[in-house]
RNA sequence: CGCGGGAUGGAGCAGUCGGUAGCUCGUCGGGCUCAUAACCCGAAGGUCAGAGGUUCAAGUCCUCUUCCCGCAACCA
């Protein structure tokens, strides 16, 4: 299938920080399915960007005392530069804060319009800023708060712009339902199936309140909110407004990749936007999971955002993007760790793909002096190999053609497996002993030269970099970016009588040891690796897991009871060089008064935490036994270890 | 009954239309020496969280239960 037209886009991410490892996980997806269709000869547009208006970016900017422009300028930036690092290849990169995006949001605005599907209402609604988002009272948790956050809303009216989004319910609902693959994976599908039968409100779509967004065309009062402004990015690059041809090429397009999170408002806002506009709906949203760190979410309170810039600095991007690729699966959540990732580096990278290409080159260089000979018929197993080759790329083909990039990958490594275990069935050491098998050797060299050739344009979509190394370093006479799938459907591309180019490692192995014997920058790190060790069994620690437990003898100072909490104390420890407050669950069981100089035992190296919104650094021993308790107390000097 | 995700050999995960339970790493044993102490072969190890149901047949479908995780301003 050749010069389809194949338009791919990522969700355009909000500049209020710093993108993490997550977001690196999306766009290389993006780009790897990108990358594949170039590959097999579509016309591809690939499009990424940021969303850059809002409250939120607004008063970030404010803060630092700066305009909105300014401050998204210089996150975008580094956006730009992540994805430089990372080998994206996009072909466009939309900010919504540009003119030409500006253009197209407004003249939506006015089509919607006209066509009747906006009015003006007085928005009355309970409003959380942090989220951005309006609730009704039904919506809110039992507190009355924000049910995404648990943070306290505020009742906001104003007069805003509705789109009729409630107009098109049935008609999503039928589109969702009647196209099984238009949401994937299909666990979403039901999720917004349920969400539509629920009932479809219709949409604010502007806001008084703050200006950093684009004017409402026919009332400057208003800028336009979220939907309008956002959504409508993957229309603005490929010329709605300016390039017809262009337009009709792209549009509609086959896949916005997505967060999980966002996989509503694509697939059911996005559509209904789309329908008031009278244009096609995109052939797929594809909701991908979530990364999680070594297990737990990511999170600044946890300290273990993941920064890709500081990992590709590290590893090379084509290491992180294999990571991301393989290890976690599409539609799934996955756990991130960096444990894992120098396995694979080790194993798959160095050991397998690494040593393969070094030990091919390296026999031609020994053997053939570096020359390639023409093969002259096929044994048994040449066939055997030949068909895997064959397999493999036929797997590739249409595993890409689905998305199902892991399984993919796993294909193709299981060809390179079975090229190191060709070697092993061949023996061409053996070989090289004795003249009469110099063509028999003569064969076993070609056919790993191919097989390596066709791996490296196998790779290509997932480690571009790594891809054109092989190549270059098979010294392949055709240059790399040219070459397309058609050049490894069939066997025996790589012409005879030509010379491999030298010989360099793809992959150095990363020594572990060595790894964590170097000095790391957080302690964070330190208890990654640790928790990244097996435990023994049975809830069985060691010496060592015990010593990681600093106790410590101190005397309590002061203490108070914490407000609105009836079990809280707040306690004011001198650990013998410092004063630490710490809120202990004790109030019930003992008087302020009789707590004054007692000394008890602490856990000096506990993370602080707040209870109550009381921060407490460490922990008091405590025996319990039903209702009773008594705190550990001992008559040793402050500052005394407890072992 | 807030929403959602998950539970498969030591660890991390696959398991498409229900049809003999797989992969990677790790462990143990063997082979090979071209190679980045890499590669190849073999073995041990799972009552697929539990209970019930549908079926000739269920990890896979249905019901219930238990346990874990996310929804805490970096949320993709």
């Amino acid at each position: 299938m050749s010069n389809n037209s194949f338009y791919i886009t990522t969700p355009i991410y909000y500049p209020s920080a710093k993108l993490h490892i997550g977001h690196a996980y999306c766009t290389t997806i993006a780009d790897s399915v990108a990358r594949y269709h170039r590959l097999a000869g579509d016309d591809v547009f690939f499009l990424t960007g940021s969303d850059e208006h809002g409250q939120k970016i607004q008063e970030k900017a404010e803060e630092q005392g700066i305009k909105p422009i300014e401050y998204v300028d210089k996150i975008v930036a580094e956006f730009q530069n992540l994805w430089k690092m990372l080998n994206i290849s996009n072909d466009d990169f939309l900010r919504t804060s540009q003119k030409r995006h500006e253009k197209v949001v407004q003249e939506i605005f006015r089509r919607v319009y006209d066509k009747g599907d906006i009015y003006k209402g007085a928005y009355k609604g309970l409003y959380c800023t942090p989220c951005e988002s309006f609730w009704t009272e039904l919506q809110l948790d039992e507190n009355g708060c924000c049910p995404d956050c648990g943070r306290p809303v505020k009742e906001v009216a104003e007069e805003a712009y509705f789109f009729k989004m409630s107009k098109y319910a049935d008609r999503i609902l039928k589109h969702i339902e009647d196209n099984p693959d238009f949401i994937q994976p299909v666990s979403r599908r039901n999720e917004m199936i349920n969400f539509i039968k629920q009932g479809l409100d219709d949409l604010c779509i502007s806001r008084t309140s703050f200006d950093w967004g684009i004017p409402v065309p026919i009332d400057e009062k208003h800028v336009i909110y979220v939907w309008f402004d956002a959504l409508t990015n993957y229309l603005t690059p490929i010329g709605f407004l300016d390039d017809k041809e262009k337009f009709q090429k792209f549009w509609p397009a086959n896949v916005h990749l997505v967060g999980k999170e966002i996989v509503r408002f694509h697939s059911i806002i996005w559509p209904c936007i789309l329908m008031a506009l009278d244009l096609p709906l995109p052939k797929q949203i594809y909701g991908h999971g979530w990364l999680v760190v070594d297990g737990s979410k990511m999170s600044k309170s946890l300290g273990n955002v993941v920064d890709p810039v500081e990992l590709i600095n590290k590893y090379g991007a084509d290491a992180i993007r294999y990571f991301l690729l393989r290890e976690i699966n599409l539609g799934q959540d996955g756990n991130f760790s960096e444990l894992a990732l120098v396995q694979r580096i080790n194993a798959d990278l160095a050991n397998d793909l690494g040593n393969l290409l070094h030990r091919t080159l390296n026999m031609v260089g020994k053997f053939q002096q570096g020359e390639v000979l023409a093969p002259q018929g096929k044994s048994e197993i040449d066939q055997s190999l030949i068909n895997d080759a064959m397999a493999a790329v036929k797997t590739f083909d249409q595993g890409m053609a689905e998305m199902k990039i892991s399984n993919v990958i796993k294909a193709v490594w299981a060809f390179i497996s079975r090229a190191n275990k060709y070697i092993d069935e061949t023996a061409p050491w053996a070989l090289a002993k004795e003249a009469a098998k110099k063509q028999e050797l003569a064969n076993v060299m070609y056919n790993l030269l191919e097989s390596l050739r066709i791996i490296s344009v196998l790779i290509a979509p997932f480690m571009p970099t790594t891809a054109e190394k092989i190549w270059l370093q098979l010294n392949m006479p055709e240059k790399f970016a040219d070459v397309r799938l058609d050049a490894i459907k069939t066997w025996g591309g790589t012409p005879a009588g030509m010379h491999i180019g030298e010989a360099q490692q793809l992959f150095p192995r990363i020594e572990l040891e060595k790894e964590e014997a170097a000095p790391q920058k957080s302690e964070k790190k330190d208890t990654k690796k640790a928790e990244a060790k097996p435990a023994a069994a049975d809830g069985e620690i060691t010496i060592d897991d015990f010593a990681k437990v600093k106790l410590q003898v101190v005397e309590i100072l002061e203490a108070e009871p914490v407000p609105k909490a009836d079990k809280l104390l707040k306690l004011i420890v001198d650990t013998g060089t410092e004063k630490r407050q710490v809120v202990s669950g004790i109030a019930k069981h003992y008087e302020v008064k009789d707590l004054i100089g007692k000394k008890v035992i602490l856990v000096m190296n506990l993370k602080p935490a707040k209870l109550r919104g009381v921060e407490s650094q460490g922990m008091i021993l405590a025996a319990t036994k039903g209702d009773e308790l008594e705190v550990v107390s001992v008559d040793m000097p402050v500052g005394s270890v407890v072992r």
